[in-house]
DNA sequence: CGTGTAAGGAATTCTGACACG
DNA sequence: CGTGTAAGGAATTCTGACACG
């Protein structure tokens, strides 16, 4: 599951390259909670390529004028949505082994 | 072709902790042409996954007691054998092409 | 709310060199 | 040859704040 893209190993000067994105606005979306990077010993931040593609799809609807808890409450659905077909999956995984 | 696999976009300090192996190493491995890093406009070298795999192909090799110049032909070998490969691949689709 | 910017400091990286073996 | 280390400097990143709208 967890690969190479799930790998918080880009700084955010990178992260800016690559997505076109200011630092300040990067930062923001953060405090906004709609990425979490993670931090080395030193405090600097570390995103994976996931970040770098939620941060383009970020940038495209703020671009559509949509505002930041918006689209927090559109990833959250979204992760909910995720896990709930993960554990339907294992339910039904175990439901097959009884039979 | 080319994936985040490919992408230069690590520091030498993450690589350096993903790998286990100290800056000084890689920067020595790269001295000896067994790596090629990317720059930033600053100057700071960039790395990409794969990078960080063929050092730890290398820490392996070193500890095997080989010494860089043979492992940089064993690279160069292997890339040649790589390229070929392609090159017939090319051929036989023109051929299959023509009749 | 979303973003720019100047400010000061801290973490990160760079190079060239000396050392050892 | 392969690697550690101290040295000085440059590039990168961080936070908190003020500004505008």
């Amino acid at each position: 599951m967890a690969s190479y893209k799930d790998k918080k190993v880009i700084t955010i000067g990178m992260v800016s390259e690559l997505t076109g994105l200011t630092e300040r606005k990067i930062r923001y979306y953060e405090e906004r909670k709609l990425i979490h990077p993670e931090r080395t010993k030193g405090g600097t931040r570390r995103y994976s390529f996931n970040d770098v593609e939620k941060l383009m799809t970020i940038a495209d609807q703020m671009e559509d004028g949509m505002q930041t808890f918006e689209i927090r409450k559109r990833f959250e659905k979204e992760e909910r949505s995720v896990r709930n077909k993960m554990l339907r999956g294992q339910i039904n995984a175990q439901f097959n082994m009884r039979k």
